[in-house]
RNA sequence: CGGGGCGUAGCGCAGUCUGGCUAGCGCGCAUGCUUUGGGAGCAUGAGGUCCCCAGUUCGAAUCUGGGCGCCCCGACCA
């Protein structure tokens, strides 16, 4: 679990310390954990309307780094964003059968409005393909209007039965690009790039955290779609989240909107679509890749506050003097684009310090009147919790160091523990065996056939599934016998109880 | 949608079995003083439709019936 890859803390009376960490040290509760953490470091509350969130600024401020990672990339990659409105006819729903079939069971509808009774009903949009299709069908006339490259940030909603917090509520924040091109290699390739140059590369060098990028099992495929890409991240419980995905549609929604155009040869072709998503989903992934028993841990990168400064001090003399301190070294960090924030609240120091911990804040600096007199401050790790005097010229260099330590040793600790909780499984039996232990679930990797039997065997008598055929296999061989039936099989996929 | 648990102050809970005075406790909140280098102390104070409706009773947080909501475990999903 997450919370076994901190350090050990120094410098502590270990009495306190208990009496701190009691509710966040439960490790056999993963999910109250969770939700505490939620709760504590205020990144969101609950709605009066079941399966609902409200995000609170902290959380909020999260998302605003996720959007602006995404949103740089998504244009760097030649989109444009637009917004499409939020219901959606219900006819337009039912045009591509899978696609309905599919979101039938979560989708939200409004029948009434203005008090009347609606001649047809609205759903309100699960995703929206479906308003993309009818719009691209009018835009696109000449193989000269492709490719149209889209994004829209927009809320959707997901009748779901049960959810939580980031993970799965019936309403959430998220991105969907929507792409239309002249031919299947064009959209094979649109998939591609966004799933490693938008995804991945947000993910892992922003957030911090491990992926493994793959092909989903049909069973898992987008409903709709011709084929589906996704990056899978390991929790700190060891159980999966998908923390993006990319479609390949294929001519499905070019047929049920008719989406044509004049070819350059004179014939006239369907386009081929893509769609893709990520969501705020990535805030609980981030919550539950770092965090550990004294709260979140963020990535410098996307950190709302990269470092605090706590001033100490006893008398009125000390204020002034700490005060001063203070400020000139706020400005200093300010001015060199540091995201620095001073906490003067009437708390005690040691308040502070857990505070800011459990808000997961990277870097921490104290100054009292000790530090002034040795012309230092003292620095704290959130990622190691280790703390150390600084020379005071030095702070800066010191900490744009340190940030980015933190960042590259948040990804390591990650990676380190996926790996830790990675097996591989060469029949039923052993793969059983991977699921069996609560304390050690994770990854495994096994040959599985194809055959959708097997895969809906096995998820009913492990409640595991296949998050991805890995497009980087762990072994050379190019094909073993199915974990489940042993018959060849030439699948390498990923197993995990997923969220 | 099945199985289990729970609704009492902002949060966490006791009280309910066995009906009875003005419904308590901890945290938090407000004010004041003393404090402040790992969750400070004392004092004073504010804060309640006891989830809702109906019933039983002289009297209901407590008993009965119905309803609603939340959490956890499963099946469905970004």
């Amino acid at each position: 679990m997450a919370k076994k890859q901190t350090a050990q803390p120094q410098n502590l009376p270990s009495e306190d310390e208990a009496k701190f960490v009691e509710d966040l040290a439960d490790k056999d509760d993963f999910s109250a954990w969770y939700h505490d953490i939620v709760r504590k470091a205020e990144l969101a509350d609950d709605s009066p309307v079941r399966g609902c969130m409200v995000i609170r600024p902290y959380g909020y401020a999260l998302w605003e780094a996720v959007q602006r990672g995404l949103d740089m990339r998504i244009k760097a990659t030649g989109h444009e964003n637009l917004y499409m409105p939020l219901f959606i006819p219900m006819s337009f729903f039912e045009r591509e059968a899978e696609h309905v079939e599919g979101f039938a069971p979560e989708l939200a509808v409004v029948t009434v409005g203005g008090n009347e009774k609606l001649t047809e009903p609205l759903a309100v949009r699960p995703t929206s393909e479906a308003i993309f299709g009818h719009f691209y069908a009018k835009w696109v006339q000449s193989y000269r209007d492709l490719p149209l490259l889209y994004n829209q940030w927009a809320n959707v909603v997901r009748w779901e039965k049960r959810t939580r917090p980031f993970l799965r509520t019936s309403e959430f924040l998220w991105q969907e690009g929507h792409t239309a091109h002249r031919t299947e290699e064009d959209a094979e390739q649109e998939t591609l790039k966004i799933l490693h140059e938008v995804y991945a590369d947000f993910v892992e060098k922003e957030l911090a955290i491990p992926l493994l990028r793959g092909q989903k099992s049909d069973s898992e495929r987008f409903a709709g779609a011709l084929r589906t890409y996704c990056i899978e991240a390991m929790m700190g419980d060891g159980k999966a989240l998908q923390a993006g995905t990319s479609h390949n549609l294929g001519q499905n929604f070019a047929k049920a909107f008719n989406i044509q155009f004049l070819d350059e040869d004179g014939q006239r072709k369907l386009v081929w679509t893509t769609s893709w998503g990520a969501s705020s989903r990535l805030i609980g992934a981030l919550i539950m890749t770092h965090g550990d028993q004294y709260g979140l841990r963020l990535p410098p990168k996307v950190a709302p506050i990269q470092v605090v400064v706590v001033p100490i001090w006893r008398k009125e003399a000390e204020r002034v003097i700490v005060q001063e301190a203070v400020d000139s070294l706020l400005q200093e960090l300010t001015a060199a684009g540091v995201r620095a924030k001073s906490d003067w609240r009437e708390q005690t120091p040691g308040y502070k310090f857990n505070d800011w911990e459990m808000r997961g804040v990277p870097i921490r600096l104290e100054i009292g009147p000790k530090d002034i007199e040795k012309n230092q401050v003292i620095m704290a790790r959130r990622d190691n919790r280790a703390k150390a005097g600084i020379a005071r010229e030095t702070v800066l260099s010191e900490l744009n160091r340190t940030l980015e330590e933190i960042q590259q040793n948040l990804f390591n600790q990650a990676l380190d523990f996926r790996k830790s909780r990675t097996y591989q499984a060469a029949n039923f039996t052993e793969l059983s065996e991977k699921f069996a232990d609560r304390e050690k679930l994770g990854f495994v990797e096994t040959w599985w056939c194809g055959s959708a039997d097997c895969e809906a065997e096995i998820k009913a008598k492990l409640q595991a599934t296949i998050r991805c055929l890995p497009f980087e296999k762990s072994v050379k061989a190019k094909s073993g016998t199915c974990v489940y039936c042993g018959k060849p099989a030439d699948k390498w996929a990923i197993f995990a109880k997923a969220y």
